[in-house]
DNA sequence: CGGAGGATTGAAGGCTATCAAAGTCCGTGG
DNA sequence: CCACGGACTTTGATAGCCTTCAATCCTCCG
């Protein structure tokens, strides 16, 4: 029922306020939603990584875009067709149901960052976000925080995602670098070096 | 099943990381769903109006308190019960499902004005936002938003909500108001003058 | 090597926060 | 009826964080 599909980075899978008629399921990749402003404006409302769900079902239009971070694998489906197969399939509405919940957590603790955080707890937010997305769940049910890792996010990207400019991002990952906090190995690396520093940081 | 539950203006429903065992359904009234850093800061991540679903049901805690606005007439619903009942019943989970949908919209679109927007559109498309939500549904299936409402929030309740200090959002009222763009009967009520110019101003 | 896009760095300015004080509204009690 | 007290709001002055504007620097590829 569903149809895979690749989608190159940078390329876009929904625009916004397109009467989008596929959801979707991400298999391999990140992938980010935005809103934008009549002045060009950014922000990043949510990304979505393998496992996730992407788009609107039942009724209105998410009045969001999609865009591929990095190269991706999805498995589109037709709207219609999703609404009706789920509204027959209890255990996937749960499911759906459960993510959704989910999804409005993160959303939630993500308006207390935008809304009441400085730049430097923010920065410091975010790096331990991602230090925790990019973890190995290891031997127990506990999950180890990756202390090295790889951004799919440009600075531009960081800056979308937590309400900054790219300047400011920049000068938050040089003062973390220059602090001992981060190492930069790469543009898109991150090595965690005293990650109790980013706790307290993150406020 | 759910068990009747007055909640007299400014108490609490539910505490943050207080581990709640209930959800809950507006019957009448307002409620803000807030988080808080350490050192107090305060985040509005959500409003609930009657009709409105309060709690987080399947597994994880919520993370977020739960405080009157007015006072208000809730239905309160031991959540382990509600869970097995929800399971049982797929077109409640449906419903459900559809309201957290659109609810994860608003959120999202709230973001976009954390992250990105001005003092001045926050207040305007605030005061928009407030509008349409207490607009007649008139004989058609459109509703006229008021013209004139009383807001179910302070001044500093209103700047948790838009990410600001209390001083700002009395300024650009005040500004508003100056410029003939709303009116201020008293503390609560606003009157909208001047729409157009709002939605100019919302950006 | 050279170009282009992204990232960093610097200087200046503006918007919003902070600190402080005065004003307003409302309920209580004399 | 009016004075009083307290909470909330408004207003003012100042400071600071972040943005804006601009230039330079990387780094990756053709």
């Amino acid at each position: 029922m569903g149809r895979r599909r690749n989608v190159a980075a940078g390329e876009p899978l929904i625009w916004e306020d397109d009467d989008s008629l596929v959801v979707a399921n991400v298999i391999e990749g990140v992938l980010k939603m935005t809103t934008s402003t009549e002045d060009g404006r950014e922000q990043i409302v949510g990304v979505a990584y393998p496992s996730d769900f992407i788009g609107r079902p039942f009724g209105q239009t998410s009045r969001a875009s999609v865009v591929a971070l990095t190269d991706a694998r999805v498995c589109v489906f037709a709207r219609n067709d999703f609404d009706r197969f789920a509204r027959e399939h209890p255990e996937l509405e749960h499911k759906l149901l459960e993510r959704t919940l989910a999804e409005l957590d993160r959303t939630r603790s993500w308006m207390m960052l935008l809304g009441r955080k400085t730049a430097s707890e923010k920065i410091a937010t975010f790096l331990l976000d991602m230090s925790e997305r990019f973890g190995e769940t290891g031997c127990a049910t506990t999950l180890t925080p990756a202390r090295r890792f790889a951004l799919p996010f440009s600075r531009q990207q960081v800056a979308d995602l937590l309400g900054l400019t790219i300047e400011t991002v920049s000068r938050q990952f040089t003062r973390l670098k220059a602090d001992g906090v981060i190492g930069l190995p790469s543009r898109r690396e991150v090595e965690v070096l005293d990650r109790r520093a980013l706790v307290v940081l993150a406020g």
